[in-house]
DNA sequence: CTGGGGATGGGGCCC
DNA sequence: TGGGCCCCATCCCCA
């Protein structure tokens, strides 16, 4: 009896042991797996913020999609712009979209070689998202009214060298320096990285600054592709760009690239449907492939002095409007004196400057997309040709658009938006900064920008007090030359709507 | 009626 | 000579 219970206090013992061994053990697994559960969801909040932070950029994305684009070109001489103030020099940001220089396959060039009633070729240029681009100029300046500190920079203008921002490029976690919202909606829209929409707005600012002069806005709404008169060749591309919308701001995410990277570029997901193309920024392929392009297409193509119907979809760049081209109005005061030239000069300094970073305009992004295009089309690349648009009606539609071809020169380069029709080609380009909202010419004293650099000079003298147009009989004097002429009828009495009819 | 921005057309200069 | 580019004149429109 007694051995018995022995036996049992042993078993008892052991049992225990036992028992004791197989807890500690699941402890310890225990421990390991909640160490790996809390790791996952370490993990886990981090992706979430991640994907906030991503939802948050394609909301502002939207919201500015909803506001006309504008290029920001910054000057980098004087680096003006929001964000200046935390920029470090030798820093250069660029970001550049997806899909933005590439041909759509199923969208190859077509001629209309069957559509031969009409000798008359009309090049259309579609302006996409035309509509928008109104509405949103003003949402725009609002915005960047409300930015204080855009303001405040951008009013100092202090000179600087338009660098990197350094919030954004700071290796630390991104998405603890802002608040995440929540927002509904897919994340269509490519995000470089995750940093802060701040180095997007410098980032952007660079890109469009442009080294190069041709990024001059002007230069390259009139230039690359000068003012053919009508480029003749009997098939002519219809460039159909449906949707060229530069990430803007706050939804890039800028890069880092510190120094000269070009290479940074939206190459993140993209939503075909949506996809609002990256603006393309590289410089080299805005001038070099582009001039590819314009002389195999509208050098080597434009064989036929009947030049066709061209259709141009216009490019909707909805580029962070904080970094426009400024003109020095600081350094060159703005009298009579002050020559647009001037102006200019300035603007081309500083884009002399920039030699990594191109503006973009409309057509510049079309010259880019076309040119790199030349390859296999994209799918996110929207780049589309469409036949041929040869009949009269096209011309028609050009010609009721404002076209006159009885006039001087054949308007054959029509806006697809309006169905507008311009003798050049340049006409188009800055004809469709209406549509894109492009203003790639900024006041440094108002923050006013404008779509020609003409327009901005004659702005100025809004700061200048300059009036350069004095009426001869009450010495009133005027801004604009037209407000003289208009003066001048209430002296002889002139109706003034007959008198503009 | 004025102020001022937007937009178009064309001329001039340079290469 | 022609193209590329810049600049200006002019007109329209709105506040």
């Amino acid at each position: 009896m007694f051995f018995h219970t022995q036996i049992a206090s042993i078993m008892e013992v052991l049992a225990n042991a036992a028992v004791a061994e197989i807890c500690k053990l699941v402890d310890d697994d225990y421990a390991v797996f909640r160490l790996e559960i809390t790791q996952s969801q370490k993990e886990n909040r981090a992706l979430r913020r991640k994907l906030q932070l991503l939802e948050l950029k394609v909301a502002r994305e939207r919201v500015l999609a909803s506001r006309p684009s504008s290029v920001k070109i910054l000057d980098r001489n004087r680096g003006m712009g929001r964000g200046e103030g935390h920029l470090t020099g030798g820093h250069r940001s660029f970001v550049k979209p997806a899909g933005h220089n590439t041909w759509r396959d199923d969208q190859p060039i077509t001629v209309d070689e069957g559509s031969g009633t009409s000798n008359q070729h009309v090049i259309m240029i579609e302006s996409v998202d035309a509509e928008a681009a109104g509405p949103r100029v003003k949402q725009e300046r609002s915005e960047r009214e409300e930015d204080p500190r855009h303001s405040r920079e951008i009013q100092t203008g202090a000179p600087h060298v338009a660098t990197e921002v350094p919030t954004t490029t700071a290796p630390g976690p991104p998405s603890t320096r802002r608040s995440i919202t929540e927002v509904s909606g897919p994340p269509n829209a490519f995000l470089k990285s995750e940093t802060d929409t701040e180095t997007l707005t410098v980032t952007h600012r660079l890109l469009h600054t442009g080294s190069d002069h041709r990024s001059d806005p002007e230069r390259l709404g009139r230039g690359r592709l000068g003012c053919p008169s009508a480029p003749g060749s009997e098939y002519l591309p219809i460039f159909h760009q449906t949707q060229r919308t530069v990430n803007s701001p706050g939804d890039g995410d800028t890069l880092d690239t510190g120094g000269d990277d070009l290479s940074c570029s939206y190459t993140t997901e993209m939503d075909p449907v949506n996809m609002p193309l990256g603006l393309e920024t590289q410089t080299d392929l805005s001038r070099g492939v582009w001039n590819q392009y314009s002389s195999s297409v509208y050098s080597e193509g434009c064989l036929d002095k009947k030049g066709p119907v061209i259709v141009v979809e216009e490019v909707t760049v909805n580029v962070e409007d904080d970094g426009p081209l400024t003109l020095n109005a600081d350094k060159t005061p703005l009298g009579e004196g002050h020559s647009q030239g001037r102006d200019v000069l300035d603007y081309r300094e500083s884009l002399g400057t920039n030699p990594n970073v191109a503006t973009q305009s409309p057509l510049h992004i079309l010259r880019d997309t076309v040119s790199t295009s030349m390859g296999p089309s994209d799918s996110h690349g929207h780049v589309v040709f469409h036949q041929v648009l040869n009949s009269k009606d096209q011309r028609a539609k050009a010609q009721g658009g404002g076209a006159t071809s009885g006039s001087s020169k054949e308007k054959r380069f029509l806006c697809m938006s309006c169905n507008k029709g311009f003798s050049c080609l340049q006409n188009v380009e800055t004809h469709q900064r209406v549509h894109t909202g492009v203003k790639p010419f900024s006041c440094t004293q108002c923050h006013m920008r404008f779509a020609q650099a003409g327009n901005l000079k004659i702005h100025q003298r809004v700061h200048t007090g300059v009036k350069p147009f004095s009426c001869t009989l009450c010495h009133m004097r005027y801004s604009h030359s037209y407000s003289l002429k208009r003066h001048q009828r209430v002296h002889t009495g002139e109706n003034s709507t007959a008198a503009v009819m």
